[in-house]
DNA sequence: TATGAATGAGTGTTCATTCAT
DNA sequence: TATGAATGAACACTCATTCAT
């Protein structure tokens, strides 16, 4: 009857796990949700950790996917290549809204499936921010900076308002699905990145002729 | 044995929800670590959700302390205070790092709890930022910015290494709970007030003088 | 690759039900074991309880057919009639270790199919022990004994070892599988039933006469 | 309301073990059969598994005791101790009917359980048997037997029409619950002794008196 | 013959909670 | 204050079975 159970349950247990967390939600929820059995949440990803890791998996191949998109750019000069990768990012979170608030969640429980799963992605992500920021510092481009205090920050920035979309939008009356947003904080990254990252310099070069 | 049940009930309950969080705990888990019997816990709490709610409540209470403490010097500038005000929640949470990262994880589901009990801190701690930065920009001091992204942007930067502390140290190799971290860190924080919030005139006087 | 799925399946089964019990073994377990989908149990057996019924079948089949064969030397006399059965079925059942624990342990059970199936087969063993007991007790070459309280201690005597293989193999150190567990086994036999079955005249002119 | 819950679930459980085996037997028949929520099996056993070997070691200890009161009258020549075991054990399974059967059958499977908790008993009991054996065989009131293979016999006299109950009753019409049984029984078990067991010469020297 | 997808009922287990003591 | 016993609902998971292909 239904053409594809695997994608509906996929579909449901993102939505779920994104409003009531993983141990929130219940694979009868899900099951419910995608109007499937119960039981095919185990014939299709053994269990329900299976079922989380695929969606660690499916979000962290993409991501790095966007991450390497915009690290080809390096030639262009490593600001230009870091304002590229940030814009991928940042189109990627806002795309899979529900998808990249949940995984950032569950990333920050002290899981062995974290641990096991998501190192492999983390040091990958690593690997071209800093060569990135290596590259700015050498050409002197960027300010003399600690490489892993800037990736703290550059994804404190990627992160927050997806993660706490509740807070943004309930509060700050900001609202992260809208295409305003991803324009309007793209900007503002530019800014740390021109006023943080970036020398006086060549910061204030691109300034001064505004 | 215990002088305090309530206290060892409190203590490790934040451990806990800090390490598996809250749907991932169990209230046996929390009386066995405190070594006291389940029942206790709904004596003290009334039931589960009455002991997240008593972490909530000292959390926010004393966070929202902390800001109120650095919005005082507001009579020394906006950047002087914003920075006050950074350094008191970068020091408070370094202090209560379990509880942090417990709290800031869990906030990020969409529970009646958190709606109910969190939106009044969050307005009032949205009053204290917005009230220093219009302040800045009024005076010049701040560029003309958009105080809600802003916001966003600070809070990014206080709560990322917290939340995700096993990113932070097991990939990045930086280490929150040590004293080095905080004072660095803010150097951090402050560079972004000083390159991205605060008006060229200013941020280039004190640095040209460098 | 299989030649015969069917055998592969009833191989596997016997195997697993005699490791694991029929209610401790899925189907599952066993489509595994033969390298055969799930479905085929069903196919060739129409469920589980079909695949039971035919290991029952296929072990009563066989072992009444060794009574049988030993029955029809009665003309030799009861005693030798009785040496000869037992002798056929210690050895059917050291050729099929797994099926008889297997089948004696599922015995036990207070199941339908061991009503239905089962008592049919064992109204025939009962008819041909009985024929042999009773010529024995008139010809006076047996003791004047309870039949029904033979019967207990013949079977008693036949399916022990082979039903408490993990006893007799762990605490006594004796190997039902071993050729010379056969031989040794099967004299104990005689002796039970030159001691106990058989008159002592003839008893003592043999044990004498030694 | 319930004076006793642990009681009525080990009750319960024996009689259910004992009909559909512990593999056929849910935790939710044995807490509806003890009107008792399913929940106190795991409160007082830990899980299903506690609850069986509850009774593993209830049967054992008891069996043990039998057999212990029996061997201390071994100063009486070891014709007379093995008769006393055996009445003993006969009477306390005659007793325990629903539970003799059960451990008996469980017993035959391959789990950890039946290796870890019943190795210890089975090898005290073997120290019980083998040391009346060895007396009957040294003082030459036994004949010069294999003590393994003798035990093996007495135990499966001991065990079989318990074990085969529903054989022994609607097959044989030989009733293990009625009184007659026990008497009867055990004076065919005495035969064994004297018949297999025991000395030609000891042996004689009681039956021509008679 | 043989298979992968799918199902509904049932499994053992854990949960937060209640209550008499 | 503090506890052990007990509960009902929910949990993740497994099961034998069915069916279109």
């Amino acid at each position: 009857m239904r053409k594809n159970s695997k994608d509906a349950i996929v579909d449901s247990a993102i939505v779920l796990f994104n409003i009531k967390g993983f141990n929130g939600t219940s694979i009868r929820d899900i099951a419910n949700k995608a109007n499937v059995n119960v039981a095919n949440i185990a014939y299709y990803f053994q269990n329900k950790h299976g079922l989380l890791e695929y969606c660690y998996t499916t979000f962290f191949e993409s991501y790095l996917h966007e991450i390497e998109r915009g690290f080809n750019s390096l030639n262009k000069g490593p600001t230009e290549c870091l304002k590229e990768i940030t814009k991928n990012i940042i189109h990627f979170h806002c795309q899979n809204i529900h998808l990249t608030r949940f995984i950032l969640r569950e990333m920050s429980i002290d899981s062995q499936v974290v641990r096991e799963i998501m190192s492999t992605y983390f040091v990958k992500e690593r690997y071209y921010f800093k060569r990135v920021f290596e590259e700015g510092i050498q050409t002197k481009e960027y300010r003399p900076l600690s490489v892993n205090y800037m990736i703290i920050q550059l994804k404190s920035l990627l992160s927050m308002p997806f993660l706490n979309s509740y807070y943004v939008t309930e509060v700050l009356h900001v609202f992260p699905h809208e295409p305003y947003f991803e324009r309007k904080y793209l900007e503002e990254i530019y800014n740390w990145i021109d006023g943080v990252v970036c020398n006086m310099h060549f910061q204030n070069r691109d300034a001064l002729l505004v």
